[in-house]
RNA sequence: GCGAAAGUGGCGGAAUGGCAGACGCGCUGGACUUAGGAUCCAGUCCCGGAGACGGGGUGGGGGUUCAAGUCCCCCCUUUCGCACCA
């Protein structure tokens, strides 16, 4: 009686196999080619999700699929480990931040080993340990050196409820990316790293990436960039010192300015208001403006509002007098915060002029057309032709916008000037689980460096104290806090923040090239021979912050000679969502499976046992109630029946429905070929591939199968079709049952059935390494494990077929098919096609037009039709 | 509002411009069984037909082509991203 496929053992067997073999350790080899595959790390949170388990699976079928095809593959892991999450465990729980993270990063490494993923563990790598924090204090001060740091005050965002500053890319929608909780803007004075530097060359830089990243992401980090063409102009103030200074990418509709609107935070503001009668007002309207939660104004819902500020500005090349107005949809960070309203070609400020009965006037014509202010019911943005405008008259659009930025150099009131939506990206927080930032503040020096001698400043685990309160945790220890000034040797205070946690995954991929290496956070000879990760894996979600991040990062690192690429990431893979079904209760609000019932026509509610709604591809997660754990998966299914599953039921780029039916299709599909490898294990065992080469009937037919399979998968994987790269498998099994009766009685057909077995199992490895791994063992396959054997190629001689089958239409509809031999040519399968009786008789009915042929696949024949009459 | 992607059976999904629906789930029937929620075999887009076969069919409408799920234009829907960026 064969034995039943148990995973659970197997599993457990060959996880501490590979483990003692230390399977999947890595290391340099200059004669090799490299292949570095990459997984996003996680955040410790404690236990892994579907999605987790998702991308593992796709990044683990890589490197073991690249790994049989000869490459050196580097397969690392690692915990961004430090963040908000712990300190809030912390406090919810009375744990130490430091102990929460270890305990889940044990836990969570048991979890990825039960999974059976093949990382080199030897390089794991936590952002909270101080050798590799170091290196972010290290990176810090190389950056203040190169003036790439800097301190300022400035409004920030700044989270209520975490009671700490965001980066603009933190905040989505007005609320605060980790809380959800609206953000408030805050002075405060902190460090910024000079990202905007580099922003013409990280634009540039997505072109590079068109083909191995995915469009929807280059698209994002272009916007978020977001370039723009115009020019800075200088509007004198009437009748006092000083001028509004604006950048417009409308240079050219400057005699159509008909008024100015000033940011309500802008400091001219107050300063133009004070002493008129306006100043009231403006106060007034400053204040509410101010009231006014980020996440209303960005939302935006909210009316256009102005106030007069009682001052006039000059138009530089009319000298017109124009009113200067403070509006509350003119942003204080982009550009100057100043805006010219040229309301007749721009719809918020003709909205805003109509409202507050300032004038419009025309200075673009649409092709062919002629505006009149009076009847204008919008604004017209479109490039036409320059009218009032002086010198521009009768220029198009683009020919005015030059013509006017050489007027404004030569009267030097203005000049050509690129704008960018990227702000500089601050970083720092006032928490305490975080890299510590390296500088001192020195009453007598200033801000002053620590030197690299004392790197790394170690976060104190001791007497910590965290607490709502706000201010840094740091602030609260003494030890820390003081310390002399690296310069004079007073007394000084160390700076209390510490990062944003994105700086420590802005080169964690680095690391992994040399996590232990003392010298710099990379050795030189590593980084050139690993880098770039040939293959990322992650989520969407990441689009902007890290993926921006590090591309800004690498450049640095860059610079600073540590590494040759400027692109970290070759290849991108974004791979999707993990859905699942979800039922939700009128009354009761989301249930679990357990708690909606099966009743009268699908499902009721277990309280009110009224009619549940089934919602499908909701995200997985706990306040929908529709988490499924991979833990349980493996524990029910078994790791590779559960990462088979999850590349199989979709495209890794396309949202995954989790499904119970699905899972079971999957672990079927194992167990049939259990059943077939230990059914047939005499047959398979006294089998020799190699004799295979004599083959006839069913087992030649067998043996071209299994070298078209193995085409079909390779390619498949090749391209990132996980799913239709099992479909083939399947079809293979699904054959292989067809001969069941058959018994493979002659040194060939065993060889024939040896060879699909091996070719089978050796297919399957990269997908379910546990169960490729004990039925490669149990045939006795050659050549060590399954997971060291060379991929298999495939010949091209079993790949020909003496026959093929063309399919012929007749106007473009089937009619029929014919054998022929594959090497005939046209007029050979055009003769077989017309001696077919059904062909005949539809070709019959019109005149033979046209015949189209497509080699060895389709002849169309093209028929007029015989009109009746 | 702007931008991007996508709409294919009951469901997940296949189809370098060349046989639409591979593979899986579900369902139907059969075999083996004391039994089956195990396993194996067969069937499963719609309409007509016993069948051979015929007709229709990839969100809707046009177009290009011998040939369109695939390319082009317009519209509808969904998802995602950005959201007063001057």
């Amino acid at each position: 009686m064969a034995e039943r496929y148990q995973p659970a053992g197997i599993e457990a067997r060959w996880q501490k196999r590979w483990e003692d073999e230390g399977a999947y350790r890595v290391e340099r080899r200059p004669d090799r080619p490299k292949y570095y595959c990459l997984e996003m790390f996680p955040y410790p949170s404690g236990n892994l999700h579907m999605g987790h388990m998702r991308v593992y699976s796709i990044g683990d079928l890589l490197a073991r699929y690249k790994t049989m095809r000869g490459f050196n593959v580097l397969h690392p892991m690692g915990w961004d480990a430090f963040g908000l999450p712990a300190e809030n465990a912390a406090m919810a729980r009375g744990t130490h931040p430091e102990r929460w993270t270890r305990e889940n990063i044990a836990n969570m490494k048991l979890q990825m080993r039960a999974l059976g993923v093949s990382y080199d563990w030897e390089r794991e790598i936590a952002t909270c340990d101080p050798g590799y924090y170091r290196w972010n204090q290290w990176l810090f001060l190389r950056m203040h050196e190169r003036g790439l740091v800097y301190r300022r005050r400035t409004a920030v965002n700044w989270c209520p409820d975490c009671e700490t500053v965001l980066a603009n890319e933190q905040v989505e929608g007005g609320a605060c990316w980790r809380c959800s909780n609206p953000v408030v803007t805050r002075e405060i004075e902190g460090w910024f790293f000079r990202i905007t530097r580099y922003a013409d060359e990280l634009l540039a830089g997505c072109d590079d990436l068109a083909s191995t990243w995915p469009e929807r992401v280059l698209t994002m980090q272009r916007n978020w960039i977001g370039r723009s063409y115009g020019a800075r102009i200088d509007f004198a103030l009437a009748g006092r010192e000083g001028a509004v200074r604006v950048f417009t990418t409308r240079q050219d509709t400057l005699f159509g300015a008909t008024f100015m609107s000033l940011a309500p935070e802008h400091p001219l503001v107050a300063e133009l208001s004070r002493g008129t009668a306006q100043e009231a007002a403006v106060r007034a309207f400053v204040e509410k403006a101010g009231r006014l939660e980020r996440s209303a104004r960005t939302a935006g819902e909210i009316e256009k509002e102005g106030v007069f500020t009682g001052a006039h500005a000059v138009n530089p090349l009319t000298g017109a007098a124009i009113p200067v107005w403070a509006a509350n949809f003119v942003l204080m960070e982009y550009g100057t915060g100043a805006v010219m309203a040229v309301p007749a070609h721009d719809q918020r400020d003709f909205e805003f002029a109509r409202k507050y009965g300032l004038p419009v006037a025309v200075v673009v014509n649409p092709p062919g057309e002629s505006l009149e202010p009076a009847t204008m019911t919008a604004a017209f943005e479109g490039d036409g032709v320059a009218v009032n405008s002086g010198p521009c008259n009768g220029l198009p659009t683009a020919a005015a916008k030059e013509r006017m930025i050489a007027l404004l150099e030569e009267r030097s009131c203005g000049a050509r000037e690129t704008n960018y939506r990227l702000r500089d990206w601050g970083i720092s927080r006032q928490r305490y689980w975080g890299t510590p930032i390296p500088m001192v503040h020195c009453p007598a020096c200033g801000v002053v460096p620590v030197p690299d001698a004392e790197l790394p400043v170690v976060l104190p685990l001791e007497g910590v104290e965290i607490n709502q309160r706000g201010g840094s945790p740091l602030g609260r220890i003494p030890s820390f806090r003081h310390r002399a000034c690296p310069q004079c040797g007073g007394a000084a205070e160390r700076d209390l923040d510490t990062m944003d946690t994105f700086v420590d995954s802005s080169w964690y991929f680095l690391r992994y090239c040399s996590p232990r290496f003392e010298g710099a956070p990379v050795e030189a000879g590593d980084a050139a021979y690993w880098m770039p990760v040939d293959q990322y894996i992650g989520g969407i979600e990441h689009a902007i912050l890290h993926l921006l991040y590090a591309r800004f990062f690498t450049r640095v690192m860059r610079d600073l000679g540590l590494v040759a690429s400027a692109e970290p990431f070759a290849n991108l893979l974004t791979q999707g969502m993990v859905c699942m079904e979800s039922y939700r209760c009128a009354e009761h609000g989301f249930l679990g499976p357990e708690e909606a019932l099966p009743g009268a026509g699908g499902k009721v509610c277990h309280v009110c046992a009224a009619p549940v709604e089934v919602g499908g591809r909701i995200k997985m997660s706990k306040s929908k109630k529709n988490v499924v754990s991979p833990d349980e998966m493996v524990r029910v299914y078994g790791a590779d029946t559960t990462r088979l599953f999850s590349l199989f039921a979709a495209p890794p780029e396309k949202e995954l429905e989790w499904s119970e039916e699905g899972i079971e299709g999957c672990q079927r599909f194992l167990n049939r070929i259990w059943r077939l490898v230990e059914g047939r294990l005499e047959e398979i065992r006294a089998g020799v591939a190699a004799d295979a080469a004599g083959a006839e009937g069913a087992w030649i037919d067998l043996r071209k199968r299994t070298h078209r399979t193995t085409k079909k998968v390779t390619e498949d994987i090749e391209r990132f079709h996980f799913n239709t790269a099992i479909s083939a498998v399947m079809e293979l099994v699904n054959h292989l049952y067809q001969l069941e009766g058959a018994a493979a009685s002659t040194a060939a057909a065993r060889g024939a059935l040896r060879e699909a077995i091996e070719r089978l199992l050796l297919l399957l490895q990269p997908f379910t390494p546990h169960f490729a791994a004990e039925l490669w063992e149990r045939i006795g396959g050659g050549g060590g494990e399954a997971r060291a054997a060379a991929w298999p190629g495939f010949d091209p001689a079993l790949l020909r077929e003496e026959t093929v089958e063309v399919v012929v239409q007749v106007n473009g509809k089937v009619r029929g098919r014919v054998t022929v031999p594959a090497a005939a040519g046209e007029e050979e399968v055009r003769r077989a096609a017309f001696a077919d009786a059904r062909v005949r008789d539809w070709v019959g009915r019109g005149e033979v037009r046209k015949v189209v042929y497509i080699p060895g696949r389709l002849l169309n024949v093209v028929v007029a039709a015989e009109s009746p009459g």
